[in-house]
DNA sequence: TAAAAGATCCCCT
DNA sequence: GGGGATCTTTTAT
């Protein structure tokens, strides 16, 4: 089934299950390189303390708040380009961030983008290295996930039908929610990170 | 103008 | 298991 700008449009929570095992696929920063999605997190724009969108809009998160189907790529901690979709109508800023995929096409580029990566597994194992490995930067934020450079694609694998779901990683507020999911039994999802 | 925190990753022990 | 790197964004003064 095709990707429209409709599937943004639906509850966040439903987009970022829907998103697990599609594809993402880019020519943009250099060779062909393609991932499977296998971990994501839900950010509930107005609703949620711990989005970037929740204190209204910034400069930074402009792209939050135009169309759905967007990529919304923020630097962080001074040091990783971390990747989400926006979800809902211009002026809802819900988002999906991309926590973890598994490489499928263009391997040896990412592994050029990631010469940390000790093994295929560590590729796109987070979602600093999820941006590192797909080459992206500040110059890839807003692009159309729909029709742009950058493409979340269906190639025929459904999300399952009983996705994992936990707290989100990373967060000091609003860590009550279960709006983290994964694909059971993926070797390449992140895990859980132990806070103190 | 300053200061603090941040949707992280990597290396060290 | 713990801490440093690194710098942008935001909020407060």
């Amino acid at each position: 089934m095709k990707v429209t700008r409709l599937f943004y449009e639906q509850d966040v929570l439903d987009v970022a299950r829907g998103l697990l095992n599609k594809l993402v696929v880019t020519t943009r920063t250099g060779p062909r390189v393609a991932a499977r999605i296998v971990e994501v997190e839900a950010y509930r724009g107005s609703d949620d303390p711990a989005a970037h969108s929740y204190r209204g809009e910034t400069p930074r998160t402009a792209t939050m708040f135009g169309p759905p189907g967007h990529w919304y790529v923020y630097f962080s901690y001074g040091v990783h380009w971390c990747a989400n979709l926006v979800v809902g109508p211009p002026g809802v800023a819900h988002a999906v961030l991309i926590r973890a995929a598994e490489p499928v096409d263009g391997i040896e580029t990412m592994r050029a983008r990631r010469p940390k990566a000790r093994t295929d597994r560590d590729l796109l194992r987070g979602p600093g290295r999820f941006g590192a490995a797909l080459g992206l930067t500040r110059a890839d934020d807003g692009i159309d996930a729909v029709a742009g450079e950058i493409r979340v694609v269906d190639d025929g694998i459904a999300p399952p039908e009983h996705p994992s779901c936990g707290p989100r990683v990373g967060l000091s507020q609003a860590t009550e929610h279960p709006w983290r999911f994964w694909v059971p039994d993926s070797r390449y999802v992140s895990g859980s990170r132990p806070r103190t």
